[in-house]
RNA sequence: GGGGACGUAGUUCAGUUGGUUAGAACGCUGCCCUGUCACGGCAGAGGCCGCGGGUUCGAGUCCCGUCGUCCCCGCCA
């Protein structure tokens, strides 16, 4: 007989089913038992009454893996209305040990550091799979707006030979008897691809050696990552950009209604143009209604961010807000500098309610600027050749993004630490599991 | 790298100005209960109070060190 998913048991009604899973809770009463079963698609009740069997369940572990055939009734006093009669129950992987903490009481109540040493385990909680079936959809989301605006998805090589564009640490390792680094981000690789395809993307890990502890930092991540030609200036990018976290948004309401639902989540607000200040300007929005003048330091705190998500949600009735024209000095030798001010920036940061989600920009295009770019902060020529060889044989004006993917999702659901939204984070001191 | 907080049962946490035998809930074991749905009831097991040193008649509690964890800043997505 096939498996039955149990999602699926509302079609099968006064049939006899075959649905496998784990064993969720056993709720022993004294001529009945109810062995809630779950597997990846929901919780099926399955009323066993048969003495054998209750023998059998009393000494079953939770979690163990069972088999269950037995016929599905419509019964007003089940949960969800439906449950299975007359099992008849298989052991497929019996465990033998008390599970770690429960995860069978709705909420979770486990300490961070806990749940992430028991990941194999505790991720089987019906909420944490949710957030994962969200990151899911956010990267398919990504992956079919883009497909459907003529970008090519692109893998690019996460061990490379240089160190990299910006400041960044990076993380080395021996390859063959030779220096390589684990990428901190295709940057390079998807500019290069531009004068292939035009417009790419990507979907891959990112590794910084940064030893930061914090609530929002993993030292791997998913950046989701898009470049594209024949642009204006940053001001296109921004376009698409917002398009796109628009277009992500509605594929999670049309894909993932039940874990939307699940997990209460208050779907953003993301108005047709996103609003956008200048650093300046933000810098004058803090002093103004914060009352602490910044306007002399090169960059935004973290503070200072989610001040302007606020003003932005209250003052624009938005979640989201580009902040635009950063100074040079704190760019990557790549940007392109505003033609008007060249102390300040083509580019822009994305916060979603008061969080960098969204590095992105105009770069150069012109192999001379790069020359000039990489003499003017005293870095050589000759590791970034492969790279420069794309611009010394055309390349149009172009731009691109980087968005975190497990930013993302913290922001969307309000998660405390962006570890909650990772499977397994490695961070300054996680490395397994 | 700088700063702050916290380490007590398998888990999440209480634990008074230092005072005798360290508690609760969930989980676990046994018994009872035909409809539970966070099932309920009764009974029970389970602790080097992170580790080391110190102060004191006496330390889970105060001090120092150490290890671990979490958070903030820096850096970034």
């Amino acid at each position: 007989m096939q498996r039955t998913l149990i999602q699926d048991l509302a079609q099968n009604v006064t049939q006899t089913v075959r649905i496998a899973g784990w064993a969720h809770n056993i709720r022993q009463l004294s001529k009945v038992n109810f062995l809630l079963l779950r597997d990846a698609s929901g919780v099926a009740q399955v009323v066993v009454d048969d003495k054998a069997a209750m023998q059998m369940l009393a000494k079953l572990h939770l979690e163990s893996v069972l088999q269950v055939t037995g016929k599905v009734v419509a019964q007003k006093n089940a949960p969800g209305g439906l449950e299975i009669h007359s099992p008849e129950i298989t052991v497929l992987s019996e465990v033998k040990e008390v599970v770690p903490f429960p995860i069978n009481k709705g909420e979770l109540n486990v300490a961070i550091d806990t749940f992430l040493d028991n990941a194999a385990y505790g991720l089987r909680h019906p909420d944490r799979r949710a957030i994962f079936k969200l990151s899911a959809a956010i990267m398919r989301g990504f992956r079919t707006h883009l497909d459907s605006r003529g970008f090519t998805e692109v893998a690019t090589p996460k061990v490379v030979a240089s160190a990299t564009e910006s400041g960044a640490n990076v993380f080395a390792l021996n390859y063959f008897d030779r220096k390589a680094y684990l990428a901190q981000s295709p940057q390079f690789y998807k500019q290069m691809m531009v004068s292939v395809f035009e417009r790419v993307y990507e979907v891959a890990p990112v590794f910084r050696a940064e030893p930061h502890a914090t609530s929002r930092h993993l030292n791997e991540y998913v950046s989701l990552d898009v470049e594209f030609g024949f642009i204006q200036d940053h001001t296109t990018v921004m376009a698409l950009l917002s398009s796109l976290i628009r277009a992500v948004l509605q594929h999670l309401k049309d894909s993932t209604p039940t874990e939307l639902e699940v997990l209460k989540v208050n779907m953003p607000l993301a108005p047709e143009t996103f609003p956008a200040v200048s650093f300046k300007e933000a810098q004058a929005i803090i002093k103004d209604r914060y009352k602490e003048d910044c306007s002399h330091e090169p960059d935004l705190s973290p503070q200072h961010e989610r001040w302007i998500g606020e003003w932005a949600r209250e003052v624009h009735q938005s979640d989201y807000i580009f902040v635009t024209g950063y100074p040079m000095s704190k760019r990557p030798f790549y940007t392109h500098p505003d033609p008007n001010d060249r102390a300040y920036a083509n580019g822009f940061d994305l916060l979603f309610r008061g969080m960098e989600l969204v590095t992105g920009g105009q770069r150069l295009h012109l192999y001379d600027d790069y020359v000039t770019a990489l003499t003017e902060r005293g870095l050589p020529l000759e590791p970034f050749q492969g790279y420069l060889d794309a611009f010394r044989f055309g390349m149009p004006p172009h731009g691109g993004f980087a968005i975190g993917l497990e930013r993302f999702v913290t922001q969307l659901l309000g998660l405390q630490n962006i570890r909650e939204a990772t499977l397994f984070p490695r961070d300054i001191n996680r490395l397994t599991p």
